[in-house]
DNA sequence: GAAATCCCTACTAATCCGATAGGGTAATTA
DNA sequence: TAATTACCCTATCGGATTAGTAGGGATTTC
């Protein structure tokens, strides 16, 4: 399952770049117009900024916006920062590699094969949407 | 992340399907072999019984046994059986399709564009991957 | 009829998720 | 420079889920 926390962030994201210029929304805003816990939501854009997708300005007039332009906001990134792991295995992430500690041999098992196929697919999916694309 | 009742699953399905004849196998046996929790693995077996993946035949010298082909034993069945759905969330969900509380428009919805596409790579892999091609 | 084995229910410890509360800090504007 | 606005950070919590444990049937085969 997909998390609140992906969904409503990258629900955000995609109002931000909807947004004309790049001027900064409240957080407020953005809560209300996509029915989000504002506090929940707080949390969210501040992981997105430590990781360099958004810029935030404080003050009057202060709030959140994109850093970059949405053609150059790949989906694997967004996914990373937010969900963490894209594999659903420890043992074929690219990232966050792990080994099993049962499972003697990560060639012969057949979870693994599987699950090597099923990343390949949903990085390529990944790969090929940025935020551009989901508008 | 994939659940330990699916890869424990999958891995005592792989077992079976390596096995000489349709001899019934115990499940102590399995569980030794890839390294199970005996008592866990038995209610995972118990739902793949049920929905009909493989028989079981009790008394001694029973076990558990696989009820068809391997090459008939398709992926997606095995992933919805243990995992359930295959959508990362159920607006994209085509056996367990629920409406989102939010969101207001889903053909708008960039969450849903997002994890339509990775639903369907997803179930191109499952589709094309029997239990034989797992060996 | 005894042994082997499946079958079923209930419980639990640990973890994670989504959300809430409350206050601190920095920047803007009057 | 003071008030206001809005970001920033920490702590906490209820509920759900997961992975596993315990214990005892019920059934079949030898």
């Amino acid at each position: 399952m997909l998390s609140k926390k992906t969904k409503y962030g990258l629900k955000a994201l995609t109002y931000l770049a909807k947004v004309e210029g790049r001027e900064p929304v409240q957080i407020a805003e953005i809560a209300k117009q996509e029915n989000i816990s504002q506090k929940f939501l707080e949390s969210i854009l501040l992981t997105l900024r430590r990781n360099g997708l958004l810029g935030s300005k404080k003050g009057k007039g202060g709030g959140y916006y994109l850093i970059k332009d949405p053609e150059d906001i790949l989906m694997t990134t967004v996914m990373r920062v937010l969900e963490g792991p894209i594999a659903m295995v420890p043992c074929v992430s690219l990232n966050f590699y792990e080994k099993c500690d049962d499972c003697p041999d990560e060639v012969e098992c057949s979870v693994h094969k599987l699950m090597l196929q099923v990343r390949d697919s949903a990085l390529d999916v990944y790969r090929n949407n940025t935020l551009a694309d989901l508008l």
